[in-house]
DNA sequence: ATCATAAATGCAAGCGCTTACATTTGTTGC
DNA sequence: GCAACAAATGTAAGCGCTTGCATTTATGAT
């Protein structure tokens, strides 16, 4: 019975080089420990048979598959693609390949990715936030893989993180608003379960709010998933009431790019009737009229940093430090003064 | 000398549960094979253990791996996004996990992307668009791994695609600009070598000017990587010449996008002084002002449609179906008339 | 030439899983 | 109670690669 012609093997490489596998595998992996000749001899018969090696097999014998995986909450907008791509480009210089997945905000399903990447061989993860089962910890620590979070800073917890202070950022936002003379403002939010970051921006305006001396009804705050149509929806719900907020924070820039679309649909002025605030600076940001104040998120540089890092746990079993990176509030125009203000 | 505590594997459950790793095994990927009262007691150790699987092992045994994937130009914009989501999804519902990798629109980088996810024992690829070497379809079929060509369509090339006919797409807006009496139009490409999607569409530009009797020297074309910054960079050159072209088409939203900013930057109006089109109708599309008249992409419907087409590839062997969707053109208010026109 | 030493290569044992095939156990009809 | 068959489980041979160790070959000092 004839073989059917399948991808040429180590085997097939060394029987026409007519040398072991072993040294076809050290031509391959580690070509200063053969010499010239032969190495000719067997780069030409990979060459000839159009070989690649199989990785399932190599990071089975190697235990070690130079992959690092991602997991993000969603590809559908532009949140983590900066960041992202800066962590791919770095790992790449470094010798490794990214692998990417989402988990659409679900728990589960990150879950999921994160064994699914684990049982294919990666040699660390990359994840976003600290939020999620103690379980899924203990299990990467059996499994001896090591994991870092970004787009959060909170030294102290299981895995290091590299990223910022979602709270604080909100926080100096905040009072930036609240020294603009507004008192009753709207918070439109990402959905807060599972999601740190959400949930620290919303105590970073909380605590501006408090240390105002304001009142707690003074915020009015609504969960919605990311998405622009969410964020216009959102914007609406708080704007229904009697004394409607005179400024609107949101969680993110896309959020706030829904809430400005349907302030302008209405006929409201930004920020004449209605200030509103955004974070992370998407590129979005600038480009939306008016301009969107929001909170710069150094993601390239996080991605950057969390690469060399996590690569620095991998090659050298550190167990992985922390670090924590600035933001900062950029100014364009859709945050005005209350209306009304200065007044006394 | 102590054994170090490491990932358990079959044989621990096997072991635990008193029973063979061939029922293991079964119990995992077949459980109907296997008696309750077994498969009760191998579960319970599975549990106990916190075992999953090691895919690289599975790989290599049942030469199948239940993934696929997917290589795109860029994650860092949102070109690809929608698309791939639902590609994702529509997988995911049949069992399988996607991988992605961006090759940052560099062709040898792609090429060792696609070595990559093969050697790591994909059973299907997504591809975007057909423009790469031979020999990278010849590896394919050597390998046997089938692919799938998507955001493009073109019938008879190797791959089978899904996706719309770029030159057409843009051929039907060119005609519409043109009806508005505007002569002479600048091109915002993005680069065309090794991207068939932005050679496609200038050919259908000039083929409605051609079409339209119009001289060659009415159009003068910029090529520019896609970004809103270089979108306003290749605004401003195209307009610093005697006399400016009245419209501007760009090869995609996100150069559209950039091509607006300057245009405001600078004092012009939109669409009086000049007229903007962009290409993909992505969110940034209607957030932008003036919105984006634009063709319209059913990106989600193609997301799909390259699912099921590739899964079908792969578990029935088919050689596989292009199909073809239809683009639509978006009005918005960055399309205007020519200024002066009509003029008789 | 000769022997110690280093460099290059080969040998073969796994890595953790699937699966054809063999064996055991359970079921059914008479 | 037993043959005949089906269902459940076990056995063991790989899948393609890496790597510790053994062996061969080259190098160089004497």
């Amino acid at each position: 019975m004839p073989k059917l012609r399948s991808a040429p093997t180590l085997n097939d490489v060394a029987k026409m080089a007519g040398v072991s596998t072993a040294t076809v595998s050290r031509c391959l992996n580690d070509p200063e420990r053969v010499v010239d000749s032969t190495r000719t001899r067997v780069m030409s018969a990979v060459e000839a048979l159009g070989y690649t090696p199989n990785f399932a097999a190599r990071i089975m014998a190697a235990k070690r598959s130079f992959t690092i995986g991602a997991i993000i909450p969603t590809m559908d907008n532009a949140i983590f693609a900066r960041g992202l791509q800066a962590f791919q480009e770095e790992i790449h210089k470094r010798g490794y390949t990214l692998l990417v997945s989402s988990s659409a905000y679900k728990p589960e399903v990150e879950k999921e990715q994160i064994k699914t990447l684990v049982a294919r061989g990666a040699d660390g993860l990359l994840l976003i936030g600290h939020d999620r089962d103690d379980r899924i910890y203990d299990y990467l620590d059996r499994q001896k893989v090591p994991a870092l979070v970004a787009w959060s800073f909170m030294p102290g917890k299981r895995c290091p993180s590299i990223g910022f202070d979602n709270r604080m950022a909100m926080h100096a936002l905040t009072q930036q608003v609240l020294a603009l003379g507004h008192t009753r403002a709207g918070v439109v939010s990402g959905i807060t379960v599972g999601n740190d970051r959400a949930r620290l921006r919303i105590e970073g305006i909380r605590d501006a709010f408090r240390q105002q001396g304001l009142q707690k009804d003074a915020l009015s705050i609504v969960e919605t998933p990311y998405g622009i149509e969410n964020g216009a929806e959102a914007f609406k719900e708080l704007m229904s009431v009697k004394h409607p907020p005179t400024v609107v924070l949101c969680g993110n820039d896309v959020l706030a790019v829904g809430a400005t679309r349907q302030a302008l649909n209405v006929g409201m002025r930004i920020p004449q009737d209605v200030s509103i605030t955004g974070f992370d600076d998407l590129e979005l940001a600038q480009i939306v009229q008016p301009g969107l104040t929001t909170v710069h998120v150094p993601h390239r540089e996080m991605g950057r940093k969390a690469a060399i890092e996590l690569i620095d746990m991998i090659e050298n079993g550190t167990p992985g430090q922390s670090h924590r990176l600035e933001t900062q509030i950029v100014q364009r125009n859709s945050l005005g003064q209350a209306s009304g203000f200065p007044q006394r």
